[in-house]
DNA sequence: GTTGACTCCGAAATCGCTTTCGGAGATGCT
DNA sequence: AGCATCTCCGAAAGCGATTTCGGAGTCAAC
């Protein structure tokens, strides 16, 4: 097992050249047939694998891409990364390219990544995640001539790669089937503006309350950090109003579910006082009690299909801006999304007149 | 920024050497002080960064590690892999490493990619996770002479590198728990036996029984896959026995939450009826209704702990086998365990005498 | 003034592979 | 036969660093 392995040996155990091994190796057509297959047939045996570095320094391509992870700053982005990541790594492997985790910690720390890679060219391409609204990152990486495919898109994203999923046809959908449930008071609770998504979604969801003929009530439109918590609170806030909604959509499945425990706690039933939808189509939605309505996105598929752009755009010269790709949503319906019940929940207004009699009709 | 960059160019600048450079910049202390700082200036300031294929192939590092994900049987292995990469990415982008993952389809193609990695050596260790029962990798990776730290140990894991959970400690801290709160009939819902830590968890399980003077009583040890489907079905199986349990010691979080809602489905109240804990602090246990009382591990740190571990052995020449760390975890104090409730869940056999007399009582 | 120890740097070999270039020999065509 | 065309392979120049080795200076000591 000691064997010193390379072409060498193999070359010179067939009386040839190092330089037609490699050649017969790599499948050039300058070479015969017949000895391409003795060169193989002698690799095999001696289970040669080239030498990654010295393949990569001779030839200048690295065939390697890195994927930057979100940078954490809730804690449910990792129930995406598992399928996205393997996915990568299967279409890539399936064509002898490697993955490389990128996780850093700050924005000055991405950026001092980049520029290292944009040196040492040890990285050919990039997968970006977590898109923001007006992300620098797209900028950036143009100048570095890094090539890259962004999963999300971004304000300044047209002439990029990009694989996404069309948020505004989700939520669109959404909205439109609560309303088409009989839901007049649509609410919608978002996530952190500074993400592309949550925009695309608020956006979304305005356009179906448009759609199906309704007003866009002032207190409607929460925003929030994407954890239970945040949804919780926001939840908490629109029961407070006046007139609270009698539908809900979130912005993410971790959302609604947060949002849940807010509506249980005001005393009402999740799915049928208040109907919700959530987003990301979670395993765990389906087991909760009632199960959560969502929808589902294809993360399988994402991560295989993010990688192959991205090879795409490597190799070739295809322009970036000709490799973009739109994902649809599906709505999963599950148990949260139910017609309207009369007079649930309790608007304040009415409440308070209520109130007031009951005042007015006792002492106390 | 078309200009090449290299060591050729500083070298030129400063009218030096290329190899004058080259240790100048790797800190060689047969370089003065000022040389090295005139070089680190001019380095700096051409944002020099040293051609990564070069540099490896030149001086035979690789500086990388690779991850080799557990092949996708269920799906909730996801929710570990982000935060256990993220650890491993920082930790060794820390110390300038570069962090690959490996994603293997089958058991065959996990073999194939550890050949490469031996005969290429373009990684120059492994972490390997979700070990079996009996794990061929320890001996695979030993005889390929690759370096590896395995995440979970294995029958043939004494003289390997490994970190793990007690999960032994972790069962019968949980087992102990739910008899001191006056459980006498407590159950274990175990995953597949051929994972490692399958078995330690029923262990734990089993001397916690035994410390408490618990009988082992026939039935109660379940085995299931790792999904909300499995922990469901588990939980049906243990309450159609005849005696059923008053408590469960659930093999993971995912399985637990399938378990609640077969006790849900058989009438009665997971926490009350029926106690359960299940393990690994997934938060969104806490959401639940009741919130689930599980045992959570420090994930953050495992990935990082890992990381170092693997740089310490293809670094030093420390033995593998002094690389071992065992971590615990610790009882996340929810809803869903306390004291058992007098006659529930209501036994099959009393039930059935109940049933008989009515049968005796009235026609039918 | 010679010797020895030290400091600091350059020359050159290597790492293992890729790729261009050119040439020897076989073949086809007129 | 003569000449152009193919086929197929070897020689050699990189790729961009690292690392060993030796030598030119400097300085102190005898």
């Amino acid at each position: 097992m000691e064997e010193p392995k390379g072409l060498k040996v193999i070359a010179e155990r067939l009386n040839l050249s190092e330089s037609t091994v490699s050649r017969a190796l790599n499948n050039y057509r300058d070479i015969s047939a017949r000895t391409k297959k003795r060169v193989r047939d002698v690799a095999d045996e001696l289970g040669y694998a080239p030498n990654t570095h010295a393949r990569r320094l001779a030839s200048g391509k690295s065939d390697t891409i890195g994927y930057v992870m979100p940078m954490q700053d809730g804690q449910l982005t990792e129930t995406f990364l598992g399928e996205l990541m393997a996915g990568m790594a299967k279409t890539l492997a399936g064509r002898d390219w490697d993955l490389m985790v990128l996780a850093p910690h700050t924005p000055e720390d991405e950026l001092a990544m980049f520029r290292r890679i944009a040196n040492a060219r040890h990285v050919s391409g990039l997968i970006i995640s977590r898109t923001y609204s007006n992300d620098p990152r797209f900028r950036i990486l143009k100048e570095l001539d890094i090539p890259f495919v962004a999963h999300g898109r971004s304000s300044n994203s047209a002439d990029a790669a990009w694989l996404d999923v069309d948020n505004d046809a989700a939520f669109f959908e959404m909205t439109s089937y609560l309303a088409s449930l009989g839901h007049r008071r649509i609410a919608h609770i978002g996530g952190p503006p500074v993400y592309n998504f949550a925009r695309q979604r608020a956006e979304g969801w305005k356009k179906g309350l448009q759609t199906a003929g309704l007003e866009l009530t002032a207190g409607y439109h929460e925003a929030t950090e994407l954890s239970f918590e945040g949804g919780e609170a926001a939840m908490a806030r629109l029961l407070r109003l006046d007139e609270p909604p009698t539908a809900v959509c979130c912005v993410s499945d971790v959302v609604a579910i947060g949002a849940m425990r807010a509506i249980r706690d005001a005393g009402y039933l999740p799915g049928r006082d208040i109907s919700l939808i959530g987003y990301d189509g979670l395993e765990i939605g389906a087991l909760l009690d009632p199960p959560l309505t969502t929808m589902s996105q294809p993360l399988q598929s994402a991560g295989s299909k993010l990688a192959e752009m991205l090879i795409t755009i490597v190799e070739g010269n295809i322009m970036p801006a000709d490799n973009q790709e739109l994902f649809r949503a599906s709505l999963v319906r599950r148990g949260t999304a139910n017609p309207p019940v009369e007079g649930v929940p309790v608007s304040r207004a009415r409440n308070r007149q209520f109130t007031n009699l009951n005042f007015g009709g006792n002492e106390s």
